[in-house]
Order: C-alpha cells, then structure tokens, then sequence
DNA sequence: ATGAAAGCGCTAACAT
DNA sequence: ATGTTAGCGCTTTCAT
C-alpha cells in the first residue's frame, strides 16, 4: 500500500503539501496540486483512515444498541437511524442485545476505547455505576438513561388517548391489555397507563396482563394470546402492540371468533404486518423514521459541542383506521 | 484522558513493560505486573483502540451490506451476522442499499481505506472496474460476485424440488410464479428454473411474472397480486416469495376466495410473518441463522489467511407446512 | 525482566 | 506556497 511519503516522493514535494492538497486546507500551487494528483493516480493512493483517526481521535462510527433487530420495530428503526446516519458521513455498528448479556456495558467500553463516537440506545439502560462512565454523547430511543442522556420518544400521551377514544367509540366494555414487563419507569409506559385512566374515568373495565417483553416469537405471542382469551373470556376487545395483535388475528381466526363482530382488536406501532392481514389491524403508527433522524440529528448536535440540546424530543403518533375496531 | 505513558510513570515503568503487561505479550515480573495493575485502576486507564488499529492496520470491522433491513429476511440475516461476528471479536457496520446508489461502492472504499477489514455482501455486485479493486477478505450471500468471492447459498435445488412436489401433489394444475427481477445471474434463480421445469415436466402449466425486487411495501405486493390474479383469472395456485404470499392471502380473503379450497398458495424463505396469519403459510425455509453463520466462518478463515476456502456452501432447507397448500 | 527508541500513516504547527 | 518536524497512543524490536 502506498502511503502519503510515496505519493509526495513521487510528486516531489514534502507530506505536508500533499496532506494540504489532499484535504483542502492551506495553500497549495495549481501546479503542485497537478502533480500530486497524478501521484495519487499513479500510485493509486488512499488515505488510510487509521492514522486519520488516532490524530483526530475520532472513528466516524456510532453504536446503534436495540434489543432484537428481527423485530420489525427495531428493524425499521435501524434501517432509518444507519440511513440518517450515512448522510452525516458516519457508519453504524449495529448490536443485538438479545441472548447476550452484557452487550450494553461491552458497547459502553468500545466507546471508552474510542472505537465508537458516541451511542444511540434502544434497549433498558444498565446499572447506575456503568451510567456513570458515560463521557462521550449517548442518545436514547424511547428509553430512560438518566438525566444526562436526551430522550427520543413518541407522543405517547396523544398515542394512548387516540388508543382511548377509539376503544369509547367501538362501544367495548371489557378490555383486555397485555403488556411487555418493564423493569424500571420507561417512557412509553405513560401510553398504557393512560388509555387506563381514560378508559376506567369512562366506566370501561381493563385487564392487564404481562408478558416477557423482549421474546419475540410468534409461537409465545399465540400462547399468551391464548392463555389470556381463556383466563378472562369475556372481554370483548383487546389492546396490544401489533405483534401481539396480529397473533391475536390468526388465534381468534382459528378459534371461529370473528373480527370485529365477536372480538375488537387495536394494536400499536403501526408495523407494515398490520397491513398484511385481513381485515387491516387498526393501530397507533409510530413516525420511526422521524425518530431516527431525530436520534441522529441530537447526537450529531452533541458531537459538534453544541449545548443547547432538548432532553426530550417527542415524534408525532397518528391513528391508522384498518377492520378490527 | 490517561494513556500509557501515564501508566508507565505512575507505576515506575517503561510503557514498554506496560504494554507487555497488558498484553499478556513477553515477561513481567509478577512485582511490576501488580504495580501496573494498580496503575490502570488509580488513572482509569484505557486502551486508546485507535492507536491500536494504526499499529495494526486493522479495525476489527466488518462491513455487511443488504438491500433494506426492513426486510424481515435480511433483518434477521443481519441479527444473526452481527451475533456471530461477535463471537469473534468483530464488530458489524450495517449498510442499506436501498434509496442510495452508489452505497455498495463506498463500502469498498472504506475496506480500501482500512475502516473495514472484510464484506459481507447481501446484494447485487457493482460493475467489474470496481470489483477488481477488492484486495480485502469478502463473502456474499446468495449473490454472484465473481470468481474470488466465496458464496453462501441455500439449497436452491432442493428448494426448487420440495416446491415442485408440494405443487405436484396438491393437484393443482396451472400455476402463477411472480419472482424478483434480477439483472444478473444469480444462485437463487436456480430454484425457481428447477419449479418450473419439473412443473412442466409434469404437464403443469407454470405462468410467470415478474416484480421489482427491492420494492417493500404491503401496497405494491397488493398491487402486483391483484393485477396477476386479474390477468391470469383461472389460476389455481400461487407460488411466491412470502411477503407476496401473506399479501395474497390478504387479497384472496377481501376478494372472498377461499383459502386453500379455491387458491392454493406456497411460499419461499419461511419467515416468522408466515405463522402469523391463518392458515399458516405452506413455505420453504431457508437456515438463515446457519447462512450467517456460514459467512462470518468463512471471512474468518480469509482473515486468518487460510487457503482452503470453499467457494460455494449450501446451507439447508426445509419444507413447512402449513394450511394454504 | 525491563527501558529506550523506532515506527504505524497521517495532520498541523512552524519555519522558510 | 512549501518543506520539515513533532506528535496522535500504541506495539515491538533491540539492547541491556
């Protein structure tokens, strides 16, 4: 591999000219400029980015830390957030926490090491002794990582009172909802406990269930679906995220529970699934993409040094009407 | 932030000793080893991976190019590929084509710039100028990129067989394909030849269409299925990717054919989407997690520099069967 | 067993 | 406008 002292051998100037030339800063005559280019093409020489990074003690490279990337919500947020990313010239390193322990503090140490520039976090945060070591910008999706770290949400105060009216409207009584375990306050919890609050002020009985938040099969989604339509067999609507809700399709399908006469069934996410069952789900759509780039543009502001940042950003939800309620 | 310097001299030492130490790399006695151990806690000390990398003239970064991680197919690839990379050490820099030209491109110019130490491609291969430049490890999944870069595949053949049977025996007798376009030859074009040409064999009557490829939304694959199921009215089986088969389950039961009485259809890849919907989708499944595997033990192996490299690995495939054929 | 010193390939400050 | 030089923080000879 050529390196920098070859192509200024080659053009006969010093490293500095070419390093100059090279990246646009500082002088450099039309003619030496000429020659270097030739040097470069000659020797077909590229800069290599190593020793670029340890002089400017930068990788370009953000850690983009979600739980499972085989979730279609995670998927897309990714795809989004790399995008966004991209067009800021930087790279991401994706990480799947699921089936791993300690992925979250591992990235937290490539960070340390210098092998990232900053994190984008979608997944509970750990302890508050490896919190602490955050130096670099950490920007979190929809999770809570302390004070320092600015949250990306979506509305979900709006998400869980369209979630509301929509269930007064469909004439419902009795709700069942089932929802992922959270282990500390998240900020999406807000949503459920909402649609609660609206739902019980209005007369309307809730069940609230629980399920492993971050398994993600269709097979366990089914068994808690059917579990829970056995435990509590009066309810007459049911209130899940989308995965959830589309299991709750096939399972009320294959029981002869027709939707939406028998059984009312209102996701949330607004996944791209929905859309792919009949009749279409009726969901809460979160803007992902809008997220991301939100994500992106925060932790491109506290790269730059800048200060003024919003600790918590909110992303507009809307309602998609489909069949089922 | 503390190097090794500060090391050094906090624990009396030359930063070579430190080094070694650290490293596990030469002798240092157990003495000084303790002193440089009490050192790196007293400053928090970290190992500047950036310097490292120079040193090296590595990264400890492998690139994995796909068409669009919202594809539940290449979301899970990707989960896997990243899980496994990291089981060795490395990590995984994520890049979607889609919406980008010229995506693929850039990837090999950081391999070329050393922010990437190998490829892992999911995608089409760019024209032959820049193919010539790869001088770094790559492997491709189910794509032909040239003489020198290892493929992973799965079992086309099989997989073209287990559909033509499955066909076969269901009675069906006039058939719809809708593929991807493809632009150049690839692997997986071979199941779909192998379809029809038992089909034909068995005086099946195979019609086949054509879709763009990297086009995923619910509405254009809505869209294709209805303009299909229009034109060719007396079909009697479908057999289609999955994403096109659960989005023509939903197109049959808006239309209030039924499923599988009066449209058969079979799928290929065996997504999670496919247990989702009712009936579960008749489809064959591709060993994604073995595919992943498969690739990132292989650029390990070019990393490492052996020579024994098969060029082509098949992972396996299976028949699932659900209700809709 | 350990310290000193020479790079890894680049950028930027300084001198000319 | 251009060349020279001193790092960036580490690893690894090479003496001792």
């Amino acid at each position: 591999m050529a390196g920098i002292r070859d192509v200024a051998a080659y053009a006969g100037v010093g490293v500095g000219t070419v390093s100059r030339a090279l990246n646009k800063t500082g002088y450099v005559s039309e003619e030496t400029r000429k020659k270097i280019d030739e040097a470069v093409k000659a020797l077909n020489y590229q800069p290599n980015e190593l020793a670029r990074n340890l002089y400017r003690n930068r990788s370009g490279i953000i850690g983009v830390i979600v739980p499972d990337l085989e979730n279609p919500f995670f998927a897309k947020f990714m795809k989004y957030t790399e995008m966004e990313l991209y067009r800021y010239g930087y790279r991401a390193v994706v990480c799947n926490t699921v089936e791993i322990s300690n992925r979250v503090e591992e990235m937290i140490h490539l960070m340390e090491k210098n092998v990232l520039d900053g994190l984008i976090v979608g997944v509970d945060p750990p302890d508050e002794k490896i919190l602490k070591r955050l130096k670099k910008p950490v920007v979190s999706m929809d999770r809570n990582w302390g004070e320092k770290v600015p949250v990306i949400t979506s509305d979900s105060k709006k998400g869980g009172r369209l979630i509301a009216e929509r269930i007064i409207e469909s004439g419902c009584r009795n709700i069942l909802m089932i929802e992922g375990r959270t282990y500390i306050r998240q900020p999406f919890e807000e949503r459920s406990k909402g649609v609660k609050q609206i739902l019980r002020e209005h007369g309307i009985s809730v069940i609230s269930a629980e399920v492993e938040w971050n398994v993600l099969s269709y097979e366990y989604y089914a068994q808690m679906v059917e579990k829970y339509l056995d435990l509590f067999d009066d309810v007459d609507a049911v209130y899940v995220g989308d995965l959830l809700a589309v299991a709750c399709m096939a399972v009320a399908e294959k029981r002869g529970i027709q939707i939406p006469e028998e059984l009312k069934i209102i996701g949330y996410d607004g996944l791209d699934i929905g859309k792919f069952v009949n009749p279409p789900l009726t969901t809460v759509k979160q803007n992902i993409p809008q997220m991301a780039k939100c994500c992106v543009d925060t932790i491109m502001h506290l790269l730059d040094g800048d200060t003024e940042i919003e600790m918590k950003q909110v992303c507009d939800v809307e309602l998609i009407k489909g069949g089922t309620m």
